[in-house]
DNA sequence: TATTGTTATACTCTATAACTATA
DNA sequence: TATAGTTATAGAGTATAACAATA
């Protein structure tokens, strides 16, 4: 009994330093952004419709774990500043396509670059086991997020 | 010059990677909290005094990593819930001491295993290996989130 | 004058509930 | 009746600027 207790503190033990870190991982990220077109969040949207093409709300809202009202608001701030536009989906008359414009894939491009800067310069000078160590970590910890 | 763009291309897909996995791991864990009498940030800062002791406003908010009147606007609510109460410094007029109620120790307890719950199960299914690449990446993580 | 805490203000992110239009 | 999108509403988190009190 004393190892099966022993095991479950060392997953606590885990689960703390992980929530932890990547909580405080992500506010330092949006803190050295230095974005001023978009949020991070949206950035995040419009370099995923850069990537994958034209996506339903809907989609959109299940791919970033967010309620559809939640999407529709970032999708609302995009197209407002002219970097996503709607286009209604011929096929079905409830569905609607929100496409990147020109504009929105140049912002992407270059907000991508700012946004990465901070935290590559920090992966650099990591050492080659702990960057690998990462590398193995970003996977499993994508995989929990989306299971 | 070829490996100099190779090594940056790297960096950089890792670089965007981690910073995905991080947000959406960060979503999906509050998601996953079940969590009613107070937030994910009220928690973490309830949970650090409790670890911790009794620390100023602007203590809590540079070990969060957030503004002052940030970390004031999570206190006061965690003060108005009896959580946490704030004793004058008497040392120092000019500082406040932000000290965790019994209350608020016993909330901290019982809300740190209802939100380790998720995580733990995810992490139990882990193999070793893994296990131990995401040991080593939330300490190289935490690392860079406090550089 | 410098430091600590707080208030004022404004904006983003988020969710649930309700509503509209189409299938 | 079911589905997709949207609007209405409300609350939390965040920052910058301004203010108050004390050292």
């Amino acid at each position: 009994m004393i190892s099966v207790a022993k095991e479950s503190d060392a997953l606590d033990r885990i689960a703390s330093d992980l929530r932890v870190a990547a909580f405080l991982f992500t506010r330092r990220m949006r803190l050295e952004s230095h974005l001023e077109e978009v949020t991070d969040s949206q950035l995040t949207v419009l370099l995923h419709l850069s990537r994958v093409g034209p996506r339903t709300p809907g989609q959109l809202a299940e791919f970033e774990r967010v309620s559809a009202p939640s999407m529709n608001r970032t999708v609302n701030v995009l197209a407002t500043a002219g970097w996503v536009r709607r286009v209604d989906d011929p096929a079905d008359g409830r569905r609607v396509l929100v496409e990147i414009t020109e504009a929105g894939d140049e912002l992407a491009r270059t907000a991508r670059r700012r946004r990465n800067a901070w935290l590559k310069a920090q992966l650099r000078h990591l050492d080659p086991d702990d960057r690998a160590a990462l590398v193995r970590a970003v996977e499993v910890i994508g995989e929990m997020a989306r299971r």
